[in-house]
DNA sequence: TATGAATGAGCATTCATTCAT
DNA sequence: AATGAATGAATGCTCATTCAT
């Protein structure tokens, strides 16, 4: 079974592959149908440009892992624990994936322009994580610099694990840590799912401006 | 006094600004000079190539940055105060070179390989956030992972904002969030400045694995 | 009966559709096969390749036109009724059709050099004109010139009919204009059916060099 | 004088060389580059595209050739005398710029669409011809038609000298035809300069329809 | 210093042609 | 007879780099 890949899995392959070396611009069709072990030419039989290869291939596997981190958001009322779990989520992705993961990781940067003004991966990530943190929290802190950091906090590590700084799987490392920074923010409570209090959370943020 | 900027100069300037705009691969140097309004020879003039320029200017406000984020940091003895100072240097650091941040982020990504294995930027950044947090810290989470996490939130942020997804000057929107969090960690205690208890550092880490 | 046309019927229709339209050269085998709906590994197994396809319809049309008009011009004695009733059936032939028409005259063109030093469409079409416009008129004029003049003159009609610059079917229209310049030169004699005058013939071409 | 030609002279000449033989799609800009001396890259700073090359070529000529015969054409009060003087001049023309006028007659064929709709050649031709035809010869015959016809004779001349067909200088040989064939169309009368006879003209016409 | 014409290797893309099915 | 996936040489074009001035 799955005897022989077809042309286009093995360009797809490919092209995630040394699209997630060498970057979308600096990736060629050259390199890209040699990994594949395909001629050049058949490249353009299924897509209609590099620039079209990158693109569907992002879109798709940006969907996809993104209804991951949604259907896993959904498990959960709470929203810190359905942070918990997403965040866990996507570190299993990320190393069941790792090849994928680097693809998404380093064409996140180069597709922004092309891509923002419309559907951009920017705006439902941020979408994705509004769900999770919930209302409550933007109460506290501006919703897009919240999501920032925690969006930042939680790609760093995967970045910097894609590029070798970080050795060996994620989720058994990331798992204790997780549950450790939840256990934090469940116990310094402003940030909470017992409710949201008003009050304590503007004495949480103001507390240092005394 | 200095009316006139000299070629190379206008070099250094129009280079930071098109490759931070466009990324390095996708500048040319065509455009460079154009912006620059020399001729296109005269770069190498200066520089032996692209490459050369790119990671040059690169290095150079690396170190700036890196360096005045050292200086801050050497002023306070407190780990916790240090990374609330640092991460406000950086955003007023920030705001007022936004060029200059624009084009030091977008290089972090496409530079990487090419530095890497010498003298990266990777290693750099980790070691003044190793000092920042100092030894405390890692003792409750792995070094490179969380160091990994506070570096994501922080250049998270400004990444958005180089892209128009936060608008606005950063330094005045984070102090307060800065702030904010040092409070909620300092209240969280284990990971605080008054001290290294190792038995509560523990206890928080493991909280969830009883 | 015929309900359906064979493949080789239909590439070859295509064929003529597609080159007539685009040019040999721009016309793809894909958009040929296409438009024939068939495969395009089929235009293989009927012809060696494109050019001998292009060809090939080429010289079968060409020889087609050409025995029509030499059969059109056998039946008449004088030359200038020759001329006449040729040219009639030519925008006759035209008009009924018009895709073969316009293959043949955009092929015209473009199959120039390959063809020429062989069995060439220019010889073989200017041996026809030959025949029809007699010895008679050779005399006053150099052959290769004036059958060039004739030519071009009935061909240009076609041609800017081919290119939508003159609208609606020729025949009608070119018959009178062509019984008219019939007429003309009946009336201006020397180029005349009833004899050849070579006195009046060279009175007629010298009369400026004197 | 004139030491050294450009690299923008040379360019113009071997693309004018190169097109004029092959055609504009069968040209390479590889053999276009080889055919001036110069590198393939070159003549991207002079012209945006192949196209661009080509368009702007062909219509730098044909204006030129265009105006040449405008002004001939204005030297004349008498259509026929016009029409007499305006075809010499093109055959000298012809003469003493062969490569330009195999180019020209090669992509008048070729340029025709990506032209046609906006100041097509066609008709800017046309109206030339109009302009030394006249009114009077259009109530003969309708104009499209007839100036096609006097069209289509003069350029197949030079088309089938370009071509091969016809050897030797073109000027000399048609100097005698032209004014012969004006001498018949002066005997002939009806498209005569001496005025307008429409009766005489309807005579003509339909003489043969008797 | 400074210019900008000139280079040429390298790129994405096209397309006639082949061949296993 | 017919398909269409696959090929690869060739094309138009880009752009970092050089060099005569």
């Amino acid at each position: 079974m799955s005897a022989e890949p077809s042309g286009l899995e093995k360009i797809n392959k490919a092209a995630i592959h040394v699209m997630g070396l060498r970057g979308f611009t600096q990736a060629t069709t050259h390199e890209i149908s040699k990994s594949a072990g395909v001629s050049e030419g058949l490249i353009y039989r299924y897509y209609q440009s590099k620039l079209d290869l990158g693109l569907k291939l992002f879109r798709e596997h940006y969907q996809e892992i993104l209804d991951c981190l949604k259907e896993e958001s959904s498990k959960h009322e709470d929203h810190l624990e359905r942070l918990r779990c997403v965040a866990k989520a996507f570190y299993s992705w990320f190393d069941e994936n790792t090849e994928t993961a680097r693809f998404l990781i380093r064409m996140h940067h180069e597709f922004l322009e092309p891509i923002e003004h419309k559907e951009g991966p920017m705006h439902m990530l941020n979408a994705v994580l509004k769900d999770i943190l919930g209302e409550a929290m933007f109460q506290l802190f501006p919703s897009d610099i919240f999501s920032a950091m925690i969006l930042g906090a939680i790609l760093q590590v995967a970045t910097e694990s894609t590029h070798g700084q970080i050795k060996g799987p994620l989720a058994p490392r990331m798992g204790p840590i997780i549950d450790a920074l939840a256990g934090f923010l469940a116990q310094a409570d402003p940030i909470g799912s017992r409710g949201t209090h008003q009050e304590d959370s503007n004495a949480g943020v103001s507390r240092h401006d005394d």
